[in-house]
DNA sequence: AAGGCGTGGGC
DNA sequence: TGCCCAAGCCT
C-alpha cells in the first residue's frame, strides 16, 4: 500500500500553506458550484492567464445558471471563442438547460446527479462536490497525479485506471483530515506552482512529507505508462491531384485505426515498385510522372509512420477527386501534415 | 479503448 | 521557425 509516514501532518502543513497563500494563488477560490464548473470547463483548455478575461466576460453575461440556460447557444458560442474545444461550450450550456429543468435551477449537490451533467468526468465532479459543497470527494487532476506520485514515491505508472483509482482512494482517507474544499484546492495549487514538471522543491511547503524528494529521485516522478517499443511502418504515399488540384482521395475502413477518415492512397511496404503495382491496380495508370517525393513523419502513441509521398500530376478525373481545403475535417492529422505541403 | 478536441507554451 | 504536447471528457 502506498502512502507516507505521517499523513495527517502533510494534511496540515500543505492546508496551512494554502490558507497563508490562498490570496496570491492564481486560481479562483470560488464556493459557487455553478462558477466552479465554468471555470473548470475553461481551465482545462487553456492557460489561467489567457482563461480569465473570459471568464470575467462569461460571468458577466451569464451569472447564474438560470441566464445561461435561457441564451442562446450562438450567444454563448460568442463569449467562448477563441479558447477552444468548442464542444466543451455545448456541454455548459447543456448543463445549464439541465440544472433548470431537472434540478429546478439548483446546481445539484449529490455526486451521483453532478456526475451526470454534461462534461463533467470523475475529477469535475470531485472538484465541485469538494470545494463547493465541503464534501470528502478527492479531486484528482494532472496536477495531484504528479503530487502524489512524488510525494510518495510511486512506482505504478499514472496513466492506468488503476493508479488513479489508488490515489483516489488515498486521498479519499487525507481529505477528512482538514476542509475537504481547502485540501482539494491546495493539492491542485501545490501541484500547479510549486510541483510542477519542474519541480521548486526549494520553496516547497511539504518537502519534509515527500518521499522522492528524501531520495533525491523527484523529477523521475511521475513514472510514466509502459510504453510499448514503437514499431515503425514506412508508407508509399500517393498524391495525385487533376487539373482542378483536386486529390485522389480513399476513405479508410470503418474500424480500426483512423476508422473511416479520408487519406491519400498508401502502402505499408519499403519497396517503392510494389507500392505502384497496387496503386496502379486499383486507379490504374494514374501516377505515370512522379514531380516530386518528400518525406512525412507522423507518432502515434503506439507507432511512428515514415510517409514517403509522391507527388503526381494526372489528366484524368474522378468524383474521387476532391478539393483539399473543404476536407480538413475527415482527413486524418497524418495526412493532414501531407495536405499541408502540397 | 483509442482518438479527437484547439489553443498556447516549451524546446 | 516548427513541432510536440498538454488534460480531462466524450464517443
Amino acid at each position: 500500500m502506498i502512502s507516507i509516514i505521517n499523513p495527517k501532518m502533510f494534511v496540515h502543513d500543505l492546508c496551512t500553506w494554502y490558507r497563508a497563500n490562498k490570496r496570491d494563488l492564481v486560481f479562483r477560490h470560488e464556493r459557487d458550484p455553478y462558477k466552479i464548473f465554468i471555470s473548470e470547463m475553461m481551465l482545462q483548455q487553456t492557460q489561467v492567464v489567457t482563461m480569465l478575461p473570459y471568464y470575467e466576460r462569461f460571468i458577466n453575461a451569464f451569472p447564474n445558471v438560470q441566464s445561461l440556460a435561457e441564451a442562446d447557444f450562438s450567444q454563448v458560442l460568442k463569449l467562448w471563442e477563441g479558447l477552444g474545444y468548442y464542444r466543451r461550450a455545448r456541454y455548459v450550456h447543456e448543463t445549464a438547460k439541465m440544472i433548470v429543468e431537472v434540478h429546478h435551477g439548483v446546481f445539484p449537490s449529490d455526486l451521483a446527479s453532478i456526475r451526470a451533467l454534461k462534461g463533467v468526468g470523475r475529477y469535475t465532479a470531485g472538484a465541485i462536490h469538494s470545494i463547493a459543497f465541503d464534501e470528502p470527494t478527492p479531486a484528482v487532476d494532472g496536477n495531484v497525479l504528479r503530487v502524489v506520485s512524488r510525494l510518495t514515491r510511486m512506482r505504478e505508472a499514472i496513466d492506468e485506471t488503476k493508479t488513479v483509482r489508488k490515489i483516489e482512494t488515498l486521498l479519499a482517507s487525507w481529505i477528512t483530515y482538514d476542509t475537504p474544499s481547502d485540501f482539494t484546492q491546495a493539492m491542485m495549487e501545490l501541484g500547479a506552482l510549486v510541483c510542477k514538471k519542474q519541480p521548486l522543491c526549494a520553496s516547497c511547503p511539504v518537502s519534509n512529507h515527500c518521499e522522492a524528494y528524501k531520495h533525491e529521485d523527484v523529477v523521475a516522478y511521475p513514472v510514466q505508462g509502459k510504453r510499448l517499443e514503437k514499431t515503425v511502418e514506412h508508407y508509399h504515399v500517393f498524391a495525385v491531384y487533376d487539373s482542378n488540384h483536386h486529390y485522389l482521395l480513399r476513405k479508410r475502413p470503418d474500424n480500426g485505426l483512423l476508422a473511416n477518415m479520408l487519406e491519400f492512397p498508401q502502402y505499408l511496404t519499403d519497396s517503392l515498385d510494389h507500392a505502384k503495382a497496387a496503386f496502379n491496380d486499383a486507379y490504374g495508370n494514374l501516377c505515370e510522372t512522379v514531380e516530386r517525393t518528400f518525406t512525412v513523419k507522423h507518432t502515434f502513441t503506439h507507432k511512428d509512420w515514415v510517409m514517403n509521398v509522391h507527388v503526381c500530376k494526372t489528366t484524368r478525373s474522378s468524383s474521387a477527386f476532391q478539393a483539399l481545403d473543404k476536407l480538413r475535417d475527415a482527413m486524418s492529422r497524418a495526412h493532414l501534415k501531407i495536405a499541408r505541403k502540397l
